[in-house]
DNA sequence: TATTATTTTTAGACGCATCTAAATAAATGT
DNA sequence: ACATTTATTTAGATGCGTCTAAAAATAATA
């Protein structure tokens, strides 16, 4: 099942799977038009242009979501654009928070004979520099379970293994802090007055802002 | 110097930098139009607008050069396609017959680091796989003298160092034809009635038609 | 040189993606 | 339940890149 779209067309896409993740239910047209820096009124006229295309459903008032032709669309531009940051960083010794932007660009490049022989290329990696996970060329995507460390209780111990913000400023923060992928954190005291969090990293002590803990995902280790 | 340019201005811009390295004198609307193919009043309105950004000169009725500003900007995408094509022959295993089109969507990726890094990764390639110059990161070309196989005497010997016609059918034929970059010719014979020759690659003689030997770009040897 | 043919430009239209402003529907609060 | 606020859609406009058809300029030819 093949169809030409626009790049326009494959953010619209992407940023409608990218918020289908967290919620059952329907988008709403708002959501899409602040993740996508656009007005709700471009937004209307687009998903009226989708759901001619068959790749999201659609009822005026009753937001989007997508058809499953739209889901396996967009996890295939999500598939390029994580191999294209693996590729950036592992090959071209990008640092993880220089490679959105491009792979942004990137992920449009039409040819799936050139997805399957960089993953190859790649050696077939799992998770790209944040944490998130590869689909593979069938569209699965494999979810592990992971929490925001702003969840995590005082006393336990975890792993760092996703970022939830691809922003050079809060990866830059994080490279700064000593804290990447892998990074074992405790949890050491929860403040009440402003969910802040201080936690021990590499030996450090540290004090983290809910903000930030919201946007670190991690394992529970015993 | 930078300038924000579409696709569009770019693929414009190529086309009037690949007319104008044979010829001295100004590129004509129709030629362009041909080359991109589209339409000559397409081309009229997009070389108002690149003469307005001061890319090309343009005189009504007169055809368009480049500016140097135009120019360095063609050079520097030309560079960025050889470079991809390069990648994707060497670390992606494809073959030179299927790598131009890829590259034509790579070439407008747009970050400066991404071209000086994926040079570096490559080792600094001199040429392209269809023994194309790759530009420097100044723009400099190393324009090495060679001809047609076309203009080669009957009895002289030459080697392939470039094809000027990257469609995948021509070189498919060259493939199958057991003709690559640095095969030694021999022309053993020229049919004055139909400019077809006779020559000898790797102990083979082949007939190759005038199309063909247009196409291909040797060097002679002694 | 005058006539014809070709090339190039202009005029006017269209589809795409966007915007602002206005209208309408849905949600909220008293 | 009614009034107000918020969310969503529609109406109408713009810029980009394209097209066809017609006009204008240039080139070719008789
Ligand atoms: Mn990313
Ligand atoms: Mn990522
Ligand atoms: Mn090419
Ligand atoms: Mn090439």
């Amino acid at each position: 099942m093949k169809i030409e779209l626009s790049y326009t067309e494959e953010n619209y896409l992407k940023a409608i799977f990218s918020l289908s993740v967290k919620k059952e239910s329907a988008v709403s047209t708002n959501e899409i038009a602040q993740k996508l820096e656009t007005k709700a009124s471009s937004v209307t006229d687009m998903i009226k242009k989708l759901n001619d295309k068959k790749l999201v459903d659609y009822k005026k008032y009753q937001g989007v979501s997508l058809t499953d032709f739209g889901r396996s669309t967009a996890v295939y531009i999500v598939r390029n654009h994580r191999l294209w940051e693996v590729f950036l960083v592992e090959k071209l010794n990008f640092s993880w928070d220089e490679v959105h932007d491009i792979a942004e660009q990137l992920e449009h490049v039409k040819s799936e004979k050139l997805t399957e022989r960089l993953e190859a290329f790649l050696d077939h990696p799992t998770h790209d520099p944040h944490g998130d996970p590869i689909p593979d060329e069938n569209g699965n995507i494999n979810h592990e379970s992971s929490e925001p460390l702003f969840n995590i209780e005082k006393g336990s111990t975890c792993v760092l293994v996703g970022v939830r913000d691809s922003s050079s400023l809060f990866l830059q923060f994080l490279d700064n802090s000593n804290i990447k992928l892998g990074s074992e954190i405790k949890v050491i005291h929860k403040e009440v007055f402003d969910n802040s969090m201080t936690v021990v990293v590499d030996t450090l002590t540290r004090s983290l802002s809910s903000q930030i803990t919201k946007n670190l995902f991690v394992k529970e280790v015993n």
